[in-house]
DNA sequence: TTCTAATATAAGCAAACTCTAATGTACGCT
DNA sequence: AGCGTACATTAGAGTTTGCTTATATTAGAA
């Protein structure tokens, strides 16, 4: 499971004197930052990208995201919950397959913007 | 350091039958997915996140982000390393400081937009 | 009910991550 | 040279991740 891996709850040396309250800087909450390192670990496997990738363009049934994909379903099954748990899809049962669907348009352009920035060049 | 962690390469059971030319799908190649996570996961973590987002709004020297972000030297410094090495910043010798700024604008978009998607919902 | 297909879950291990503490290195000053 | 400041590097322990293998669950077919 993807569990925001902050920084060790040792006590740290000094207070943080960050302004919290600086609404023209991108420093936000502590809890705002966990919100978003959580959710871009969660992004961050090659596995779960290429399933949003493939989700991108439409729901899809587990086994078929293994073929694409390439490996066992059991693997696929737990980055699927990942993926889930961290609200990126959801998932709506008919019978005794599963669909699994992006949760918000956002992510696919999410994706898009990090392939466009650190890749082909 | 962020070390993609791609599938581990046992010898994953079928081969990806996935069509990498697809030029209207997302899916790219896995060098390309790869290079997307190990970016992704370079930016995923709080204190990263920070880092990024103090920089965000002009070069600064190490010891000012440690006192701005509130651990030991050493751990800051470790943390800048994998954000240069990653790319996503920029080192710059003065005397006995360096400086650090952010390596290209479009990664503060792209924090901006992770908070925008996950944060204060 | 029994069997099979489709998916989820659990256990265990190797690898990777992140911290702390200690030590190195490089520059500037006196 | 000797010292202090600013930063980087190393080593190690503790935690987390991600895979494989095995097993559980659930729905539909026979």
């Amino acid at each position: 499971m993807v569990s925001a891996k902050s920084p060790k709850k040792t006590t740290a040396k000094k207070a943080a004197p960050v302004d919290e309250t600086d609404i023209f800087s991108l420093i936000g909450k502590s809890e705002q930052i966990e919100e978003a390192a959580v959710a871009m670990q969660a992004m961050s496997h090659p596995l779960r990208i290429k399933i949003l990738c493939l989700l991108s363009s439409g729901e899809m049934m587990v086994q078929d995201i293994v073929d694409a994909v390439g490996t066992t379903q059991s693997n696929i099954s737990q980055h699927l919950g990942i993926l889930k748990a961290t609200g990126m899809i959801d998932a709506c049962k008919d019978g005794t397959k599963t669909l699994y669907r992006i949760s918000d348009e956002r992510i696919v352009k999410m994706i898009s913007l990090t392939r466009e920035m650190f890749c082909s060049r």
